[in-house]
DNA sequence: AACAATCGCATTGTCGACAATTTAAGCACT
DNA sequence: AGTGCTTAAATTGTCGACAATGCGATTGTT
Protein backbone atom coordinates (compact mmCIF):
# COMPACT_ATOMS: atom_id res chain seq x y z
CA UNK A 1 0.00 0.00 0.00
CA UNK A 2 1.16 3.29 -1.00
CA UNK A 3 1.56 5.61 2.10
CA UNK A 4 3.12 8.96 3.28
CA UNK A 5 4.75 8.12 6.15
CA UNK A 6 7.79 9.13 4.71
CA UNK A 7 7.44 12.85 4.35
CA UNK A 8 7.69 12.72 8.37
CA UNK A 9 11.12 12.04 9.88
CA UNK A 10 10.35 8.71 12.19
CA UNK A 11 9.16 7.06 9.08
CA UNK A 12 11.50 7.52 6.10
CA UNK A 13 13.37 4.67 4.92
CA UNK A 14 16.13 3.67 7.77
CA UNK A 15 19.77 4.32 5.67
CA UNK A 16 22.32 4.81 9.36
CA UNK A 17 22.46 1.82 11.68
CA UNK A 18 21.08 4.17 14.23
CA UNK A 19 17.94 4.63 11.81
CA UNK A 20 17.51 0.49 12.06
CA UNK A 21 18.67 0.52 15.69
CA UNK A 22 15.91 3.09 16.36
CA UNK A 23 13.17 1.19 14.60
CA UNK A 24 13.45 -2.17 16.10
CA UNK A 25 13.69 -1.15 19.66
CA UNK A 26 11.03 1.57 18.97
CA UNK A 27 8.43 -1.54 18.05
CA UNK A 28 9.79 -4.00 20.88
CA UNK A 29 9.11 -0.90 23.62
CA UNK A 30 5.94 -0.28 21.55
CA UNK A 31 4.59 -3.42 21.68
CA UNK A 32 6.01 -4.44 25.64
CA UNK A 33 8.80 -7.10 24.15
CA UNK A 34 10.52 -4.72 26.47
CA UNK A 35 8.91 -3.83 29.61
CA UNK A 36 7.61 0.23 30.24
CA UNK A 37 9.39 0.83 33.25
CA UNK A 38 12.49 -1.35 32.60
CA UNK A 39 16.00 -0.23 32.51
CA UNK A 40 17.86 -0.04 29.45
CA UNK A 41 21.42 -1.18 29.64
CA UNK A 42 23.16 0.20 26.46
CA UNK A 43 25.90 -2.28 26.57
CA UNK A 44 23.10 -5.17 26.51
CA UNK A 45 21.11 -3.43 23.35
CA UNK A 46 24.29 -2.59 21.58
CA UNK A 47 25.38 -6.52 21.59
CA UNK A 48 21.44 -7.81 21.05
CA UNK A 49 21.80 -5.43 17.64
CA UNK A 50 25.55 -5.95 16.73
CA UNK A 51 26.15 -2.63 16.93
CA UNK A 52 29.13 -0.37 18.69
CA UNK A 53 27.25 2.02 21.22
CA UNK A 54 27.74 5.13 19.51
CA UNK A 55 24.93 4.54 17.01
CA UNK A 56 22.84 3.30 20.19
CA UNK A 57 23.09 6.36 22.16
CA UNK A 58 22.12 8.10 19.05
CA UNK A 59 18.61 6.00 19.01
CA UNK A 60 18.16 6.37 22.73
CA UNK A 61 18.13 10.44 21.77
CA UNK A 62 15.43 9.67 19.57
CA UNK A 63 13.57 7.38 22.03
CA UNK A 64 13.66 10.03 24.35
CA UNK A 65 12.37 12.65 22.13
CA UNK A 66 9.43 10.41 21.11
CA UNK A 67 8.96 9.82 25.16
CA UNK A 68 9.67 6.36 25.09
CA UNK A 69 12.54 6.76 26.99
CA UNK A 70 13.63 9.05 30.11
CA UNK A 71 17.27 9.43 30.41
CA UNK A 72 18.87 11.11 33.84
CA UNK A 73 22.96 12.20 33.06
CA UNK A 74 25.32 9.42 34.32
CA UNK A 75 21.93 7.47 35.07
CA UNK A 76 21.14 6.09 32.09
CA UNK A 77 18.08 5.42 30.22
CA UNK A 78 14.58 3.72 31.22
CA UNK A 79 11.95 2.56 29.30
CA UNK A 80 8.25 5.00 30.38
CA UNK A 81 5.74 3.79 32.55
CA UNK A 82 1.75 4.24 31.69
CA UNK A 83 0.02 5.93 33.92
CA UNK A 84 -3.29 7.38 34.12
CA UNK A 85 -1.81 11.37 34.47
CA UNK A 86 0.06 10.41 31.70
CA UNK A 87 -2.44 9.57 29.25
CA UNK A 88 -4.69 12.27 30.44
CA UNK A 89 -1.44 14.69 29.62
CA UNK A 90 -1.13 12.86 26.34
CA UNK A 91 -4.59 13.02 24.58
CA UNK A 92 -5.16 17.15 26.18
CA UNK A 93 -2.23 17.91 23.61
CA UNK A 94 -3.46 15.71 20.86
CA UNK A 95 -7.05 17.03 20.78
CA UNK A 96 -5.63 20.77 20.42
CA UNK A 97 -3.09 19.64 17.68
CA UNK A 98 -4.73 17.20 16.11
CA UNK A 99 -7.99 19.42 16.14
CA UNK A 100 -5.80 22.37 14.34
CA UNK A 101 -4.57 20.09 11.59
CA UNK A 102 -8.30 19.16 10.88
CA UNK A 103 -9.03 22.93 10.35
CA UNK A 104 -5.89 23.32 8.34
CA UNK A 105 -6.58 20.32 6.47
CA UNK A 106 -9.98 21.14 6.11
CA UNK A 107 -8.64 24.95 4.41
CA UNK A 108 -5.49 23.44 2.14
CA UNK A 109 -6.54 19.69 1.44
CA UNK A 110 -6.51 18.77 -2.70
CA UNK A 111 -9.63 17.55 -3.89
CA UNK A 112 -8.62 14.55 -5.39
CA UNK A 113 -6.54 13.85 -1.69
CA UNK A 114 -9.82 14.16 -0.19
CA UNK A 115 -11.13 11.56 -2.46
CA UNK A 116 -8.46 9.17 -1.85
CA UNK A 117 -9.06 9.88 2.39
CA UNK A 118 -12.41 8.65 1.77
CA UNK A 119 -11.86 5.78 -0.59
CA UNK A 120 -8.96 4.50 2.18
CA UNK A 121 -12.23 4.41 4.45
CA UNK A 122 -14.32 2.49 2.88
CA UNK A 123 -11.34 0.36 2.01
CA UNK A 124 -10.33 0.16 5.72
CA UNK A 125 -14.47 -0.75 6.85
CA UNK A 126 -14.35 -3.87 4.24
CA UNK A 127 -10.80 -4.90 6.09
CA UNK A 128 -12.92 -4.89 9.11
CA UNK A 129 -15.67 -7.11 8.38
CA UNK A 130 -13.90 -8.99 7.09
CA UNK A 131 -11.33 -9.85 9.60
CA UNK A 132 -13.58 -9.25 12.63
CA UNK A 133 -12.18 -8.53 16.24
CA UNK A 134 -8.46 -8.83 15.24
CA UNK A 135 -7.59 -4.64 16.05
CA UNK A 136 -4.19 -4.79 14.10
CA UNK A 137 -6.08 -3.82 11.00
CA UNK A 138 -8.11 -0.99 12.92
CA UNK A 139 -5.33 -0.10 14.51
CA UNK A 140 -3.18 0.14 10.76
CA UNK A 141 -6.12 1.79 9.34
CA UNK A 142 -6.94 4.37 12.29
CA UNK A 143 -3.07 5.72 12.37
CA UNK A 144 -3.59 5.91 8.87
CA UNK A 145 -6.31 8.15 9.13
CA UNK A 146 -4.99 10.31 11.40
CA UNK A 147 -1.60 10.60 9.75
CA UNK A 148 -3.32 11.45 6.11
CA UNK A 149 -4.70 14.22 8.20
CA UNK A 150 -1.90 15.93 10.15
CA UNK A 151 0.46 15.55 7.09
CA UNK A 152 -2.48 17.29 4.96
CA UNK A 153 -2.08 20.28 7.06
CA UNK A 154 1.18 21.10 5.90
CA UNK A 155 2.28 22.33 9.07
CA UNK A 156 5.86 21.02 9.96
CA UNK A 157 5.90 21.58 13.45
CA UNK A 158 2.70 19.89 13.80
CA UNK A 159 3.60 17.30 11.52
CA UNK A 160 6.56 16.49 13.56
CA UNK A 161 5.68 16.67 17.04
CA UNK A 162 2.54 14.40 16.07
CA UNK A 163 4.45 12.02 13.91
CA UNK A 164 7.09 11.72 15.62
CA UNK A 165 7.02 12.73 18.57
CA UNK A 166 4.00 11.82 19.98
CA UNK A 167 1.94 9.04 18.07
CA UNK A 168 4.22 5.72 19.30
CA UNK A 169 3.34 6.64 22.99
CA UNK A 170 -0.32 7.07 21.86
CA UNK A 171 0.29 3.76 19.89
CA UNK A 172 2.27 2.24 22.70
CA UNK A 173 -1.20 3.06 25.28
CA UNK A 174 -2.83 1.53 22.44
CA UNK A 175 -1.11 -1.62 21.99
CA UNK A 176 -0.62 -1.93 25.83
CA UNK A 177 -4.31 -1.86 26.99
CA UNK A 178 -6.30 -2.43 23.83
CA UNK A 179 -8.54 -1.45 22.04
CA UNK A 180 -11.72 -3.51 21.49
CA UNK A 181 -15.62 -3.79 21.77
CA UNK A 182 -18.38 -1.46 19.91
CA UNK A 183 -15.36 1.35 20.25
CA UNK A 184 -14.02 0.32 16.59
CA UNK A 185 -17.46 0.45 14.98
CA UNK A 186 -17.94 3.88 16.29
CA UNK A 187 -14.65 5.20 15.23
CA UNK A 188 -15.62 4.57 11.55
CA UNK A 189 -19.06 6.59 11.72
CA UNK A 190 -16.37 9.33 13.54
CA UNK A 191 -14.08 9.19 10.63
CA UNK A 192 -16.57 9.61 8.06
CA UNK A 193 -18.03 12.28 9.69
CA UNK A 194 -14.62 14.42 10.18
CA UNK A 195 -13.97 12.92 6.51
CA UNK A 196 -17.45 15.08 5.23
CA UNK A 197 -16.72 18.20 7.20
CA UNK A 198 -12.92 17.75 5.62
CA UNK A 199 -14.94 17.94 1.82
CA UNK A 200 -17.11 20.38 3.02
CA UNK A 201 -14.26 22.59 3.76
CA UNK A 202 -15.80 23.10 7.52
CA UNK A 203 -12.68 23.80 9.15
CA UNK A 204 -14.64 24.30 12.46
CA UNK A 205 -16.34 21.30 12.60
CA UNK A 206 -13.69 19.02 11.44
CA UNK A 207 -12.11 20.50 14.18
CA UNK A 208 -14.55 20.25 17.01
CA UNK A 209 -15.37 16.44 15.41
CA UNK A 210 -11.60 15.77 15.83
CA UNK A 211 -11.59 16.79 19.14
CA UNK A 212 -14.75 14.48 20.36
CA UNK A 213 -13.36 11.71 18.43
CA UNK A 214 -10.13 11.65 20.29
CA UNK A 215 -11.81 12.58 23.71
CA UNK A 216 -13.99 9.58 22.85
CA UNK A 217 -10.67 7.06 22.39
CA UNK A 218 -9.28 8.35 25.58
CA UNK A 219 -12.09 7.76 27.87
CA UNK A 220 -12.30 3.99 26.14
CA UNK A 221 -8.73 4.28 26.35
CA UNK A 222 -8.93 5.30 30.11
CA UNK A 223 -11.12 2.18 31.46
CA UNK A 224 -8.87 -0.27 30.21
CA UNK A 225 -6.27 1.50 32.26
CA UNK A 226 -8.39 1.57 35.16
CA UNK A 227 -9.18 -2.30 34.81
CA UNK A 228 -5.35 -2.94 34.54
CA UNK A 229 -4.64 -0.92 37.96
CA UNK A 230 -7.36 -2.59 39.81
CA UNK A 231 -5.30 -5.97 38.47
CA UNK A 232 -1.79 -5.45 39.59
CA UNK B 1 16.40 36.10 40.67
CA UNK B 2 14.56 32.55 41.67
CA UNK B 3 12.86 31.49 38.28
CA UNK B 4 11.74 27.09 38.05
CA UNK B 5 13.74 27.20 34.56
CA UNK B 6 15.42 23.78 36.25
CA UNK B 7 12.03 22.03 36.07
CA UNK B 8 12.20 21.91 32.81
CA UNK B 9 14.40 19.85 30.51
CA UNK B 10 16.49 22.41 28.76
CA UNK B 11 17.40 24.60 31.31
CA UNK B 12 18.55 22.15 34.45
CA UNK B 13 22.31 23.00 34.86
CA UNK B 14 24.60 21.69 32.29
CA UNK B 15 26.34 18.13 34.09
CA UNK B 16 27.95 16.84 31.17
CA UNK B 17 30.12 18.23 28.65
CA UNK B 18 27.32 17.75 25.77
CA UNK B 19 25.15 19.73 28.20
CA UNK B 20 27.72 22.46 28.54
CA UNK B 21 28.23 22.46 24.09
CA UNK B 22 24.66 22.55 23.73
CA UNK B 23 23.59 25.75 25.77
CA UNK B 24 26.54 27.73 23.89
CA UNK B 25 25.79 26.97 20.55
CA UNK B 26 22.00 27.29 21.40
CA UNK B 27 22.92 30.43 22.64
CA UNK B 28 24.79 31.26 19.25
CA UNK B 29 22.39 30.26 17.12
CA UNK B 30 19.35 31.93 18.49
CA UNK B 31 21.47 35.60 18.68
CA UNK B 32 22.84 34.72 15.10
CA UNK B 33 26.26 34.38 15.83
CA UNK B 34 26.62 31.13 14.12
CA UNK B 35 24.47 32.45 11.10
CA UNK B 36 21.22 31.18 10.17
CA UNK B 37 21.10 28.64 7.13
CA UNK B 38 25.10 27.95 7.52
CA UNK B 39 26.08 24.88 7.67
CA UNK B 40 27.96 23.09 10.42
CA UNK B 41 31.25 21.31 10.91
CA UNK B 42 31.39 18.65 13.32
CA UNK B 43 35.03 18.66 13.77
CA UNK B 44 35.23 22.40 13.57
CA UNK B 45 32.55 23.20 16.24
CA UNK B 46 33.96 20.02 18.86
CA UNK B 47 37.75 21.72 18.03
CA UNK B 48 36.14 25.58 19.10
CA UNK B 49 34.90 24.14 22.52
CA UNK B 50 37.61 21.64 22.95
CA UNK B 51 35.16 18.58 23.15
CA UNK B 52 35.62 15.61 20.69
CA UNK B 53 32.89 14.90 18.35
CA UNK B 54 30.81 12.45 20.83
CA UNK B 55 29.18 14.87 22.86
CA UNK B 56 28.84 17.42 20.01
CA UNK B 57 27.20 14.37 18.23
CA UNK B 58 24.59 14.48 21.07
CA UNK B 59 24.43 18.24 21.41
CA UNK B 60 23.41 18.00 17.71
CA UNK B 61 20.90 15.88 18.60
CA UNK B 62 19.11 18.00 20.88
CA UNK B 63 19.50 20.81 18.59
CA UNK B 64 17.68 18.94 16.23
CA UNK B 65 14.71 18.49 18.66
CA UNK B 66 13.92 22.62 19.72
CA UNK B 67 13.97 22.75 15.61
CA UNK B 68 17.18 24.87 15.43
CA UNK B 69 19.32 22.94 12.93
CA UNK B 70 18.16 19.94 10.45
CA UNK B 71 20.17 17.57 9.48
CA UNK B 72 20.20 15.01 6.57
CA UNK B 73 22.00 11.56 6.87
CA UNK B 74 25.89 11.30 5.93
CA UNK B 75 25.16 15.04 4.80
CA UNK B 76 25.60 16.88 8.08
CA UNK B 77 23.47 19.89 9.72
CA UNK B 78 22.49 22.84 8.87
CA UNK B 79 21.38 25.99 11.17
CA UNK B 80 17.81 26.60 10.14
CA UNK B 81 16.79 29.81 7.94
CA UNK B 82 13.92 32.11 9.28
CA UNK B 83 10.91 32.13 6.76
CA UNK B 84 7.77 33.72 6.97
CA UNK B 85 5.70 29.78 6.42
CA UNK B 86 7.92 28.71 9.10
CA UNK B 87 6.89 31.65 11.71
CA UNK B 88 3.35 30.92 10.95
CA UNK B 89 3.44 27.34 11.54
CA UNK B 90 5.24 27.98 14.88
CA UNK B 91 2.71 30.63 15.96
CA UNK B 92 -0.09 28.35 15.06
CA UNK B 93 0.93 25.64 17.01
CA UNK B 94 1.76 28.46 19.96
CA UNK B 95 -1.54 29.72 20.18
CA UNK B 96 -3.55 26.40 20.72
CA UNK B 97 -0.61 25.01 23.01
CA UNK B 98 -0.05 28.27 24.87
CA UNK B 99 -4.10 28.27 25.08
CA UNK B 100 -4.34 25.11 26.64
CA UNK B 101 -1.89 25.81 29.26
CA UNK B 102 -3.45 29.16 30.17
CA UNK B 103 -6.93 27.22 30.22
CA UNK B 104 -4.96 24.64 32.69
CA UNK B 105 -2.91 26.86 34.90
CA UNK B 106 -6.59 28.95 35.71
CA UNK B 107 -7.75 25.67 37.11
CA UNK B 108 -4.45 24.64 38.58
CA UNK B 109 -2.79 27.45 39.82
CA UNK B 110 -2.18 27.84 43.22
CA UNK B 111 -3.30 31.22 44.79
CA UNK B 112 0.26 32.34 45.87
CA UNK B 113 1.64 31.09 42.38
CA UNK B 114 -0.72 33.51 41.08
CA UNK B 115 0.18 37.01 43.70
CA UNK B 116 3.61 35.77 42.54
CA UNK B 117 3.29 35.96 39.28
CA UNK B 118 1.36 39.04 39.33
CA UNK B 119 3.94 40.48 41.63
CA UNK B 120 6.90 39.54 38.80
CA UNK B 121 4.48 41.87 36.24
CA UNK B 122 4.27 44.56 38.39
CA UNK B 123 8.50 44.07 38.63
CA UNK B 124 8.65 43.67 34.89
CA UNK B 125 6.74 47.18 34.35
CA UNK B 126 9.12 49.03 36.83
CA UNK B 127 12.31 47.55 35.30
CA UNK B 128 10.70 48.27 31.48
CA UNK B 129 10.05 52.00 32.59
CA UNK B 130 13.90 52.43 33.85
CA UNK B 131 15.50 50.46 31.07
CA UNK B 132 12.96 52.50 28.20
CA UNK B 133 14.22 50.75 25.17
CA UNK B 134 16.70 48.03 25.62
CA UNK B 135 14.35 45.04 25.16
CA UNK B 136 16.81 42.50 26.14
CA UNK B 137 14.71 42.95 29.75
CA UNK B 138 11.42 42.88 28.05
CA UNK B 139 12.46 40.26 26.42
CA UNK B 140 13.41 38.41 29.33
CA UNK B 141 10.12 39.13 30.92
CA UNK B 142 8.36 37.84 28.37
CA UNK B 143 9.87 34.55 28.19
CA UNK B 144 9.80 34.10 32.15
CA UNK B 145 5.80 34.99 32.12
CA UNK B 146 4.94 32.50 29.21
CA UNK B 147 7.52 30.22 31.44
CA UNK B 148 5.58 30.16 34.81
CA UNK B 149 2.20 29.72 32.87
CA UNK B 150 3.45 26.99 31.38
CA UNK B 151 4.92 25.25 33.97
CA UNK B 152 1.60 26.05 36.01
CA UNK B 153 0.05 23.72 33.22
CA UNK B 154 1.30 20.53 35.15
CA UNK B 155 1.55 18.66 32.16
CA UNK B 156 4.50 17.00 31.57
CA UNK B 157 4.48 17.21 27.58
CA UNK B 158 3.31 20.65 27.50
CA UNK B 159 6.28 21.68 29.48
CA UNK B 160 8.07 19.92 27.33
CA UNK B 161 7.40 21.05 23.86
CA UNK B 162 7.18 24.49 24.58
CA UNK B 163 9.61 24.96 26.98
CA UNK B 164 12.24 22.60 25.80
CA UNK B 165 11.30 22.03 22.02
CA UNK B 166 9.70 25.76 20.82
CA UNK B 167 10.93 28.46 22.43
CA UNK B 168 14.28 28.61 21.30
CA UNK B 169 13.04 28.91 17.82
CA UNK B 170 10.57 31.47 18.85
CA UNK B 171 13.26 33.27 20.63
CA UNK B 172 15.41 33.06 17.60
CA UNK B 173 12.79 34.96 15.54
CA UNK B 174 12.29 37.54 18.15
CA UNK B 175 16.39 37.98 18.45
CA UNK B 176 16.84 38.38 14.99
CA UNK B 177 14.21 40.63 14.08
CA UNK B 178 13.16 42.48 16.76
CA UNK B 179 10.71 43.40 18.95
CA UNK B 180 10.30 46.70 19.95
CA UNK B 181 7.44 50.16 19.41
CA UNK B 182 4.81 50.45 21.42
CA UNK B 183 4.30 46.58 20.80
CA UNK B 184 6.34 46.37 24.22
CA UNK B 185 3.84 48.43 26.29
CA UNK B 186 0.42 46.52 24.83
CA UNK B 187 2.12 43.37 25.69
CA UNK B 188 2.37 44.41 29.40
CA UNK B 189 -1.48 45.03 29.32
CA UNK B 190 -1.97 41.58 27.83
CA UNK B 191 -0.08 39.96 30.02
CA UNK B 192 -2.42 41.52 33.04
CA UNK B 193 -5.41 40.65 31.33
CA UNK B 194 -4.23 37.13 31.22
CA UNK B 195 -3.72 37.20 34.89
CA UNK B 196 -6.47 38.41 36.13
CA UNK B 197 -8.89 35.62 33.68
CA UNK B 198 -6.45 33.55 35.38
CA UNK B 199 -7.06 34.56 38.89
CA UNK B 200 -11.02 34.93 38.31
CA UNK B 201 -10.17 31.34 37.66
CA UNK B 202 -12.16 31.48 33.97
CA UNK B 203 -10.24 29.03 31.59
CA UNK B 204 -11.88 29.80 29.16
CA UNK B 205 -11.08 33.73 28.68
CA UNK B 206 -7.29 33.17 29.71
CA UNK B 207 -7.18 30.99 26.70
CA UNK B 208 -9.13 33.47 24.73
CA UNK B 209 -6.93 36.23 25.80
CA UNK B 210 -3.65 33.90 25.42
CA UNK B 211 -4.66 33.01 21.88
CA UNK B 212 -5.01 36.82 20.85
CA UNK B 213 -1.58 37.93 22.97
CA UNK B 214 0.10 35.82 20.55
CA UNK B 215 -1.38 36.04 17.59
CA UNK B 216 -0.97 39.69 17.91
CA UNK B 217 3.20 38.84 18.87
CA UNK B 218 3.14 36.88 15.58
CA UNK B 219 1.57 40.11 13.67
CA UNK B 220 4.53 42.23 15.01
CA UNK B 221 7.18 39.97 13.91
CA UNK B 222 5.59 39.03 10.62
CA UNK B 223 5.96 43.17 9.65
CA UNK B 224 9.98 42.62 10.91
CA UNK B 225 10.17 39.62 8.38
CA UNK B 226 8.37 41.39 5.53
CA UNK B 227 10.68 44.41 6.26
CA UNK B 228 14.08 42.26 6.74
CA UNK B 229 12.81 40.23 2.89
CA UNK B 230 12.90 43.89 0.99
CA UNK B 231 16.42 45.04 2.51
CA UNK B 232 18.01 41.53 1.36
C1' DA C 1 32.03 24.42 -25.17
C1' DA C 2 28.95 21.38 -22.75
C1' DC C 3 28.35 17.17 -20.53
C1' DA C 4 29.52 12.64 -18.23
C1' DA C 5 32.29 9.80 -15.75
C1' DT C 6 36.07 9.14 -12.58
C1' DC C 7 38.96 10.18 -9.04
C1' DG C 8 40.37 12.45 -4.70
C1' DC C 9 39.17 15.02 -0.76
C1' DA C 10 36.35 16.31 3.02
C1' DT C 11 32.79 15.07 6.13
C1' DT C 12 29.90 11.95 8.57
C1' DG C 13 29.03 7.27 10.74
C1' DT C 14 30.94 3.67 13.55
C1' DC C 15 34.09 1.29 16.48
C1' DG C 16 36.88 -0.11 20.62
C1' DA C 17 39.28 1.66 24.60
C1' DC C 18 39.69 4.75 28.46
C1' DA C 19 37.94 8.16 32.07
C1' DA C 20 34.39 9.63 35.17
C1' DT C 21 30.45 8.74 37.70
C1' DT C 22 26.97 6.03 39.88
C1' DT C 23 25.41 2.00 42.23
C1' DA C 24 25.74 -1.72 45.45
C1' DA C 25 28.23 -4.75 48.14
C1' DG C 26 31.09 -5.29 52.20
C1' DC C 27 32.59 -3.78 56.51
C1' DA C 28 33.00 -1.31 60.76
C1' DC C 29 30.49 0.86 64.29
C1' DT C 30 26.52 2.17 67.32
C1' DA D 1 19.84 -5.58 63.66
C1' DG D 2 20.37 -1.20 61.65
C1' DT D 3 23.09 2.75 59.95
C1' DG D 4 26.91 5.07 57.79
C1' DC D 5 31.34 4.81 55.52
C1' DT D 6 34.68 2.53 52.18
C1' DT D 7 35.63 0.29 48.33
C1' DA D 8 34.83 -2.47 44.09
C1' DA D 9 32.05 -3.48 40.12
C1' DA D 10 29.18 -1.92 36.62
C1' DT D 11 27.50 1.71 33.73
C1' DT D 12 27.69 5.99 31.37
C1' DG D 13 30.46 9.81 29.18
C1' DT D 14 34.33 10.93 26.27
C1' DC D 15 38.10 10.30 23.20
C1' DG D 16 40.92 9.27 18.97
C1' DA D 17 41.14 6.36 14.93
C1' DC D 18 39.07 3.98 11.11
C1' DA D 19 35.35 3.00 7.62
C1' DA D 20 31.79 4.63 4.62
C1' DT D 21 29.49 7.99 2.30
C1' DG D 22 28.83 12.33 -0.21
C1' DC D 23 30.69 16.32 -2.67
C1' DG D 24 33.63 18.76 -5.88
C1' DA D 25 37.36 19.01 -9.11
C1' DT D 26 39.57 17.12 -12.87
C1' DT D 27 39.69 14.77 -17.05
C1' DG D 28 38.08 12.84 -21.18
C1' DT D 29 34.56 12.57 -24.70
C1' DT D 30 31.06 14.24 -28.00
Amino acid sequence: MQTFYDQSYSFRSPVTSADRVLVAVQKAIVEGDIAAGSKISEAGLAKQFNVSRAPLREALARLERCHLVERTPNAGARVVTLTYEGLIALYQIREELEGLACRLAAEQMADDEIDALSKLLEQHLENQRVREGESYYQEAGDVDFHYRIILASKNQYLINMLCDELYFLVRMYRVQLGMNGPRVSRAFDEHKAIITAIANRDGELADLLMRRHISASRKNIETKLQAHKEVS
